[in-house]
DNA sequence: CGCTTTTGACCGGCGC
DNA sequence: GCGCCGGTCAAAAGCG
């Protein structure tokens, strides 16, 4: 889940939107994308809560078998793309419908990507990333392969 | 000229 | 068996 007004969440990656459909918990139509690389089997769902126009709640299924495409300068993106072997717990519970009713959103909401980071990768560019990590396939080692990346909680 | 977005249709699964 | 819901595909249009 992410907090931001906007909706085009520059995660590192190329995605192509291939559909949008209206679900009926919500009044606002929910985006599927999928990666552009055509080895890369990665979907992202993207759809905008109810309550909170200014929260999105995005759901990644599958790993990234690439490294992100472009943040030489950009320096603004996460470090996620390190944790595209693994999954991570936080997808135990992320749907919880009820749960965010009653969530309060905090009025900074404001800075969701303006900062630029602290974090820059000293010697990057493109693929570094093998198209095949020795230690897993990409196959995926879960059968959800969902992975919702730590450090996507902007603040 | 190529790529991305857009929109409607189509398909599959599930519930009743 | 039918209807509903969600998800994906495919064609056309728009933009860079």
């Amino acid at each position: 889940m992410t907090k931001s007004e906007v909706d085009h969440l520059e995660d590192g990656y190329r995605w192509r939107k291939y559909g949008q459909k209206a679900v009926k918990n919500s009044p606002f139509p929910r985006s599927y994308y999928r990666c552009t690389n055509s080895k890369c089997t990665v979907k992202k769902r993207v759809e905008r809560s109810c309550e909170d126009p200014t929260i999105v709640i995005t759901t990644y299924e599958g790993q990234h078998c690439h490294h992100s495409v472009a943040f030489p300068r950009g320096g603004f993106i996460s470090h996620e793309a390190s944790f595209a072997g693994q999954l991570t717990p936080a997808v135990l519970q992320f749907y919880h419908p009820e749960a965010q009713l009653h969530r309060e959103i905090p009025p900074t909401t404001a800075q969701s990507q303006s900062q630029s980071q602290t974090h820059q990768a000293p010697v990057d560019g493109e693929s570094r990333w093998d198209p095949e990590p020795t230690s897993e396939p990409p196959t995926d080692e879960g059968l959800l392969g969902d992975i919702v990346p730590p450090g996507m909680r902007y603040r």
